[in-house]
DNA sequence: ATGTGTTTTGCAAACGTTTGAATTTTTTTG
DNA sequence: CAAAAAAATTCAAACGTTTGCAAAACACAT
């Protein structure tokens, strides 16, 4: 493909390129008459400005690098709808990669993403306790870096998250005012992903305040966070006298929710189930699926504005947290008894 | 973020650019020496190629656009995962765009990734009686453009494409041999997606083959492909006699199911229903969901190697087309009854 | 006409690479 | 030891922009 450039329009028009250049850019300097002569060729001879020459010039890319844990759940592409809802706006390309919940990936597509000189890196570490120096590394060579969703916990950084602890507490609340009293909390691992952690704090508040018992046997930690983990769980909850299950994603609430149906339990009449995440899987499984929603577009659209924001501004070296507000959605699954 | 530039490097060493450049593409007329030393210096300095600079000179962007109707099924994102799979092996970046089914914001996504000079485009089209000229100014452009999933039908391009027509008399045939007689067909609209009108021809064929009539009235065209537009044609059905459904999509047959269920028909018992896409979606709905299931990732790797080989060849004028297969899983929603 | 001031345009360098051609250095040869 | 050949290095232009500064064009007063 070759495309018109500057130079074209210059020669055909029998004026330099620097005219041509800030007539296009609207520079006060041009007179009213050439400006509009010049813009007008430009349009009809299908003039687009090449941006690698200017990012050249600017020495940028225009590119945002986002790291997902995943990206097979409508949660992560909604998040991705919304950085790039605010990117494009922006004249900023998007270019994603997919951990798949491994830190070897994740570092890895880091390190291409390095590779391609993006401008800023916004990022959903699937470990906090893994990449932990190279994401420092990033920062020391001040590459503008935000994180979303997960805790990074052991590093300061800009970031957009929700409030885990809160919303924990309050699903919570909800389980024992419908009359559960054995309630489970399936979390992801501790050491891994510290949202979890914090779910688990809220968990843990919302037993005290009502004067329950916490059980450490019916708190589990699964390996990852897939369905087959939810399921898993559930077997190890087996022996455990347990009313009611809050899982620390929807994912891993659906998985547990399909093995206690398989092994005859009703849901919600002899176990309540609820999630985190606010998918729409939540509303196509049955019983529909209490979970709390983070405002999932948001949180893309304020990711994105950060790290936009700290690219056009070096020098400001804000760790500004951004706090996504979520919505607790009551669904059947939670019914009272 | 200030990289070292060869020129860094040049400076350091006291020799010139070009010998710097050329060292570092090994350049067989360069000292043995003097390249180790430039390569040593240059990993020393952390010198990274500034892409966007080579770019230049060379007149692309390694960057190829991706165009998808949707974002936030499990499909649509291992067919993105088999083409970053591919792309970034190949140090090509890759942009996606999600129209959400809607023509007018895949034209506009498009448009955008023109602005991006892309080197080659991938595209799903939404509706394959729009955008139709956009298209084809872009093969006027001799942009490299590969379709995938969608078949194109009314414009002659390379593409990536399951044998719908095929796959679907198959699982049709299933259906009739577990002694269903009135298999109803919830397609997407004929006009809009061509690949119902072919899983139609399936369909319709399966029946004529076992000598089953055929009956418009339970042949149903979706306005959209969501889960509700599953659960819209079930009340379309409602009067009709009806023990089976062939679904054009996941999405559709769980919206279908669902609604059923809550009809309080029983599924399999009294109605079989059977989907096409073969994401793991099928598997937490209950009963499980059979489904046809194509070789997603696969698709996005063949798209990819076909758009980098036509973007790498810009004479080869091919049309090639290539077809993925697909597995026919089957569940216990089509079980005997 | 001349000079002054303003407006408009052009020159040339720069961004970081690559690469054909020219130049320098080294090696070989008679 | 000089000349020729080969090898290694450098020069300079190019890719498509932007932009400080110089130059040209014009307006107006004298």
């Amino acid at each position: 493909m070759k495309y018109v450039t500057i130079k074209d329009i210059a020669r055909e028009l029998l004026v330099s390129v620097s005219t041509v250049s800030r007539a296009l850019n609207n520079d006060a300097s041009i007179r009213k008459e050439t400006r509009e002569k010049i813009q007008a060729a430009a349009k009809q001879m299908g003039y687009v400005p090449n941006p690698v020459a200017t990012n050249l010039k600017y020495g940028r890319t225009k590119t945002i690098g986002v790291i997902v844990p995943e990206m097979s759940t409508p949660y992560a592409a909604l998040v991705i709808d919304g950085i790039q809802d605010i990117c494009y706006h922006n004249n900023y390309k998007v270019i994603i990669a997919s951990s798949g919940e491994d830190a070897d990936k994740e570092r890895e597509s880091l390190d291409i993403m390095m590779q391609f000189m993006i401008d800023g890196i916004i990022a959903c570490r699937c470990d906090y306790n893994k990449n932990t120096e190279f994401y420092q590394k990033i920062q020391e060579q001040h590459i503008p870096l935000v994180f979303y969703d997960r805790i990074p916990h052991n590093i300061e950084a800009p970031q957009v998250v929700v409030d885990d602890e809160t919303k924990a507490f309050f699903l919570v609340e909800h389980l024992i005012r419908a009359g559960r009293k054995n309630i489970a909390f399936i979390g992801a691992n501790f050491d891994t992903v510290y949202n979890s952690v914090l779910r688990h704090k809220g968990y843990r508040a919302a037993l005290e305040r009502y004067g329950l018992e916490y059980n450490p046997n019916i708190v589990i930690q699964t390996e990852g966070l897939n369905y087959s983990d939810g399921a898993a769980a559930v077997d190890k909850l087996r022996h455990e006298k347990t009313d009611a299950i809050f899982a620390f994603t929807d994912t891993l609430a659906i998985g547990a929710m399909n093995r206690l149906k398989s092994m005859g339990r009703n849901i919600p009449r002899d176990v309540a189930v609820a999630g985190f995440s606010g998918t729409n899987l939540c509303t196509i499984v049955s019983p529909q699926l209490t979970t709390v929603e983070p405002r999932q577009f948001e949180m893309g659209q304020r990711a994105a504005e950060l790290i936009i924001k700290l690219i056009n501004n070096p020098s400001l070296q804000s760790n500004e947290k951004v706090i996504i507000d979520a919505d607790i959605i009551y669904r059947d699954s939670t019914e009272e008894t």
